[in-house]
DNA sequence: CAACTACATTACCATCTGGTCATGCAGTTA
DNA sequence: TAACTGCATGACCAGATGGTAATGTAGTTG
């Protein structure tokens, strides 16, 4: 049940993934789910959190963010669960709680890199 | 050479895919190529060049956006190396460049059906 | 209870962004 | 060359978004 893109992807003839055409409803989803990574400032903290469990004041330390902003941004990022809350006291412990988070960004690293590799290469024929 | 992340990625106590801490600089990027598809335009128009080579005005046809607003999207897309451009004659043939696109898509994909199935078992056992 | 702490929330602003219309431009055809 | 086509670009506007300061709130400590 449930299943609207889970079924296998298949590969076309110049070798890229391909998913069968995802319904425009999907794709919304999808869009606002990439719209919440695609922020600096969150980026920063789920980088912090992908290392182990944090207060918000520990998150202001290590991000360098002030107090709202980061409340502000795990509220968001909680909202789309991202993040989970653990409430202790005074205090508040966020951890990441999505597993694809991790793999997300080190896609789109390596696609930086590949980049970067063609251009050296670019540069490097070329002049 | 060029390699800030491409490190292999560890597993911590929780099993999550963990990057060794990204730089923020890099974090930037990441965060700008995640921003270009936050889209659900532009993840029509990816998700109909998955299945092709399209024209800009098949594009217009299929994803039912007007032609400024596509090549717009196109440009953007270009800008960040997610599609690729061949001009013939009178028409401009884009196709996906990107191969971690669909990956991307099906990853996020993914986790939308996971949550879903959360949702729908607590809903089973809450009532 | 009063003061304090950790965090969430609100209001506000500057900025950015997507959609659209109009226009520009290169290539084709008659 | 004139008219047409496919596409790109610029100008413009409405709506959304991030940063920040101020305030609210729950929990702790004296």
């Amino acid at each position: 049940m449930i299943s609207m893109c889970n079924s296998l992807p298949t590969v076309d003839h110049h070798g890229i993934l391909m998913p069968h055409s995802l319904p425009p409803e999907i794709l919304d989803q999808i869009a606002e789910r990439f719209r919440v990574l695609a922020e600096p400032a969150r980026l920063r903290i789920l980088n912090v959190l992908l290392a182990g469990e944090r207060t918000v004041s520990e998150l202001v330390e290590e991000t360098g963010l002030n107090q709202a902003n980061v409340s502000k941004h795990l509220g968001l990022l909680r909202n789309s669960s991202f993040v989970d809350r653990r409430k202790e006291g005074l205090y508040a412990y966020y951890s990441v709680s999505d597993p694809s988070v991790g793999v997300l960004c080190e896609i789109m690293c390596g696609r930086l890199e590949e980049q970067a590799a063609e251009q050296a290469a670019l540069l490097g024929t070329g002049s």
